[in-house]
DNA sequence: TGGTGTTTGTTACAATATAACATTTCAATT
DNA sequence: AATTGAAATGTTATATTGTAACAAACACCA
């Protein structure tokens, strides 16, 4: 599955829960780093959809698994989950969505849907050479970036214009 | 003045400070907008520096001038200079900082320099082209974009290179 | 000059995030 | 098994960022 809408459109979510997860876990196990329970369980939250999730939505969501979450909690699962590459924070959302190509280390490039609120994340390679080159003109050393683009998705845009059925 | 660091290298800020109000100052008459006094001076608090300000900031420095504001008082300020095309607000950092291009309605592209905190806005059509180009193989319809890249500006990589004076 | 929409004042609070220190866990050694 | 040292988590408190809601003042125009 590799169309231009591969998760925007309906697709089997439980591939991607599944893949997020083990991959985290292989990756760790790697870089002889911790994937806790809560860190896991922060990702598997994080990854119950392709939205941005917000912090205390998370922290709701995660005490009936860790009674004794706190804001803390969710913070320093988040710092962790970013500092392995597995989630990007929405700057212009306060939130956070998991990575779906944790084996490159692209800058992402996100395509924020307003109506299904989805948030797909591309690579972009013609615009990442571009920004290079303007950084080149403007003398600009780049150390991270964030590029979110708020609109319609495809998938929205088509069934906008679906007759609704009687 | 149209080199690549313009509004990193030093200059005569009075100048940016006083387009900046007068051209803002035009175009709310011309839009049948009050540039009301709170607003004004918002904007020019913004301006003092091409660094990115935080609300709160900028509620500690108006007080002497608006002895009543209060937090609300600064974010209907910034919602309207926004509204307006003043300002842009910097998603990643939660600051607000002054628009160089009144007259065009271009995307920007934020340059952040981590060390003098200055942030250039540049237009980089190669990359606005790009963009469009990617929107067009997503199916995306843009509405809105936040392009914010943090790093080190021309003028601070240069004087990181020249010997301190003894 | 009266009415209407805009702007501001004011109070309260919601939402997001971090600091600081205590405690626990856990794996790697002794 | 006991030791221990680093990492992770628990806990309390607070800092920071942003809105809601309603009242009062103001500006513009019929």
């Amino acid at each position: 599955m590799t169309d231009s809408t591969e998760h925007t459109a309906p697709h089997n979510h439980s591939v991607c829960i599944h893949t997020a997860l083990t991959t985290a876990s292989q990756l760790c196990a790697e870089r002889g780093v911790q994937l806790t329970a809560i860190r896991q369980q922060v990702l598997e939250l994080i990854w119950a959809n392709h939205h941005a999730v917000k912090a205390y939505d998370l922290l709701e969501r995660i005490k009936p698994l860790q009674s004794a979450a706190k804001p803390a909690t969710i913070y320093r699962a988040l710092d962790f989950l970013r500092e392995q590459g597995f989630i990007h924070r929405v700057e212009s959302l306060n939130a956070f969505v998991g990575c779906n190509d944790l084996k490159s280390a692209h800058e992402q490039l996100l395509l924020i849907c307003k109506q299904c609120e989805n948030v797909e994340e591309r690579h972009a390679d013609s615009v990442m050479q571009a920004l290079t080159q303007e950084f080149v003109l403007a003398g600009f050393t780049a150390h991270h970036q964030a590029i979110e683009i708020h609109g319609i998705c495809a998938t929205c845009t088509q069934s906008n214009h679906i007759p609704q059925l009687a």
